[in-house]
DNA sequence: TTTTAATGTAATGGC
DNA sequence: GCCATTACATTAAT
């Protein structure tokens, strides 16, 4: 499945060379036993001291200055990938957000609704104190014409429930019912 | 400022071997003036078609590689930068979503607030609907010591308005107040 | 098969 | 030592 490319056709110089010797060569690729071991030691410890870069060095055969260009490669190559993830992180998180905040505005809705609702049906007993009241001022009551919506509570509406500290700011509520 | 490099080109034999002929040594760095160019030819238009590329190439006396090269890199410099761009970006939607969001739950909360006012300001009503129904029943009543708390309706608490659609799941509403 | 875009990796030089 | 830059290699896609 995985292209096998061996580890020896790229290298020329031979694993154990210290340093190349042919002068006109670049040298590249190191072999995957050399990048198992940066990469295990680069895991174990991010920083690189003189004393480690000298020993992996002697151990894999490498000039000292290959080792930390390695490591310094390896570094920036980290920071890219962390900012990938930070990405993906906080997408992820946007995504949570976007969902419970979508969750919420419905769930507001619902108790808007609600809230309509319960006022509706405070309308009638608003209506019959509002009635008796008048009842004891002028004995008279005429009350068969007078439906929700004509009221002497204002009919709420959506405009009154946009704001939900102002819903119920101009109205009193009958000490009877407090 | 810049060291000014001349910009004849190194290279030696690569495995692949591209048209190399010049055996000038290691010059990296480009001038400022090849970078402006480059970049002012990149901004124009990202794709380098072979034409450009050997116009480029002979109006800054560099290799077709090397402009190729560069033309690559810039697009991967370009890349990273994007990706950072839509961090940032995405960041500012988050904290604009959050904010937003803590604004609904905020209005939230008084809606709940305020459905559990009505609910208790209809709690003499329902009262007064039961105790005729059970002075109806069993002609004998005693609510002097019925307080809203022990009203025959449960008493509304938090747990009931965590979720809207229960919250009066419980309770039938006395048919004089529908 | 040839070319190239995209990606990965090694190396250089400046600060 | 960290950083951006340059260069080269490799793989995927055409």
């Amino acid at each position: 499945m995985d292209p096998n490319y061996d580890q020896e056709s790229r290298s020329r110089s031979a694993p154990t060379g210290e340093i190349d010797n042919q002068p006109a060569e670049k040298k590249r690729r190191l072999t995957v036993e050399q990048v198992n071991m940066l990469e295990k030691s680069f895991e174990e410890e991010n920083k690189l001291e003189p004393e480690r870069k000298t020993e992996l060095a002697k151990m894999l055969g490498l000039p000292q200055r290959q080792v930390a260009v390695w490591f310094q490669n390896r570094k920036a190559r980290c920071k890219i990938m962390k900012i990938e993830r930070d990405y993906d992180v906080l997408k992820a998180c946007y995504d949570s957000l976007l969902a419970k905040h979508e969750s919420v505005i419905s769930e507001n809705e619902k108790l808007k609704s609600k809230v309509f609702t319960l006022t509706e049906m405070l309308l009638p007993a608003a209506h019959q104190t509002q009635r008796n009241l008048q009842g004891k001022l002028n004995s008279k009551g005429d009350d068969e014409t007078m439906s929700s919506s004509t009221a002497l509570v204002p009919l709420a509406n959506d405009h009154y429930f946009t704001n939900v500290d102002e819903t119920f700011g101009w109205w009193v509520w009958p000490s009877n019912l407090m």
